[in-house]
DNA sequence: ACTGGAAAGTTGTACGGACATATTCTAGAG
DNA sequence: CTCTAGAATATGTCCGTACAACTTTCCAGT
């Protein structure tokens, strides 16, 4: 049962990454051309580049026309991925549930805020905050499970003022998180007692425990674009993702 | 300044792009075949193949040896990528901790459990209790901050009696998750207040938060390796992660 | 009406050649 | 010795052809 499955150019990339993985082709070193493999695997061009083709893919070479094929890793990195589709995905709370702004206002940044939101400390930041409840079929306001803050840098005063106005804050917002200008999402996940106002807010007892979620957005030049920090009643609230394998 | 930059291929697939987007070619209809492609643009079967390369890459296009090349998205997919190289940096203790195990027992699972793990209720399942501790540079154990449960499904009668053996689980359990047959990890987090026993474990007070964090580890094919829940004192640990946009 | 299998259609694999473009090396001018 | 122009080298792009493998369609036979 000798399966004859494997295309030509697949057994090459095989050959290859053994090779390499022997370290006939050492990490740092570069591949023999293109024309040379297909004298040694007495094979097309075209089916050597397809072979050398899934070599780039899986990361164990880097192509640069010129110059030649250098090997950077002798293995295929292990990668797992979370994929996020969208913001809202990413929220968990889509359509399910709306985020009430409970105010809207400008204060100083104090010491731990400062430096993540890139300013000196006491420059004035906008700071919104809004509760967040469970959307019901009746249209009544469900229970409020998760509380916001959601910290701006500096902004230009046109913005400013849009952000400092109720009625256009939340619209603001989410169109600066549009997905063109996003570039990288860090969030931390920490567990807290809720004090007192937070707790009073989310209708629980003072010292119930709450998951903290911290997010940094930030464009694709690096630069922080807002920061909020959601507490969750734990009691009603996980978060859960799923790590894929990427498939050779 | 018209730069001629642009390869023939690219030139194509953005057209393609653009009728896709532009509903000429609507999502879940299927492209003219390549042969008759190749007449409209006037290109090489092998240059209007390089452009359906980057469509299937850019997940606009799933081609079906046979049947033809499906139109399953007008938009390319914005994703944002979580990338895990290893094991030891998904879980982010790596070498500053070490896991020590406080039993190794085997009990059947109860109700909620059992589902999970795959089997019915009242089928005897393993699992293992251990305490991670901070391992400090004196040598001695550090503070303990996450109390750990891990379960695993009805094992061979090997792997069993490996597993019930205090000396030689942890290597093991190790073993079970590698690389090479992990596929896919599920991952939870959810903030609790500590039952007393836990919390006599990590040393705090009982109710004080936690960040609980459950974790299920499957092989490609979907099999459950195993179930880890681990307890993590919500003062001296948050987890971290970093999404990122992926690059055309 | 149903089924098996041939035929047509479509993508996958593999060969060949030619020229473009980027990089590196080298010999010659200064 | 330094710099530069050009040769040599390597990958990128693009054309052509042929056959293999897989799907779908359709028709003949039961």
């Amino acid at each position: 049962m000798t399966q004859k499955k494997v295309p030509r150019y697949r057994a090459i990339a095989n050959e290859l990454m053994a090779s390499i993985g022997g370290h006939k082709y050492p990490v740092g070193s570069v591949l023999p051309p293109e024309t040379e493999l297909c004298e040694q695997l007495d094979a097309s061009r075209h089916t050597v580049r397809e072979a050398l083709r899934i070599l780039e893919l899986n990361g164990l070479i880097a192509r640069r026309q010129g110059s030649g094929s250098e090997v950077i890793a002798d293995t295929p990195p292990v990668r797992y991925r979370q994929t996020v589709d969208t913001i809202e995905d990413l929220l968990q709370y889509g359509n399910a549930s709306r985020l009430a702004l409970l105010s809207t206002a400008e204060a100083p940044a104090e010491e731990p805020l400062a430096p993540a939101l890139g300013c000196a400390p006491g420059t004035p930041c906008i700071l919104l905050r809004g509760l967040r409840s469970e959307r019901r079929r009746d249209g009544q306001e469900g229970q409020p499970f998760a509380f916001s803050h959601i910290h701006f840098p500096p902004q230009p005063a046109r913005r400013r003022s849009k952000l400092l106005q109720p009625a256009t804050a939340l619209p603001t917002m989410l169109d600066s998180l549009d997905a063109r200008t996003l570039g990288r999402i860090e969030q931390t996940f920490e567990a807290v007692a809720l004090d007192a106002e937070t707790a009073d807010l989310l209708r629980v007892k003072k010292g119930a425990p709450a998951l903290r979620v911290a997010r940094g957005y930030f464009d694709r030049k690096g630069q922080l674009i807002l920061l909020a920090v959601t507490w969750h009643r734990a009691d009603v609230y996980r978060y859960s993702t799923v790590l894929r394998h990427e498939s050779a």
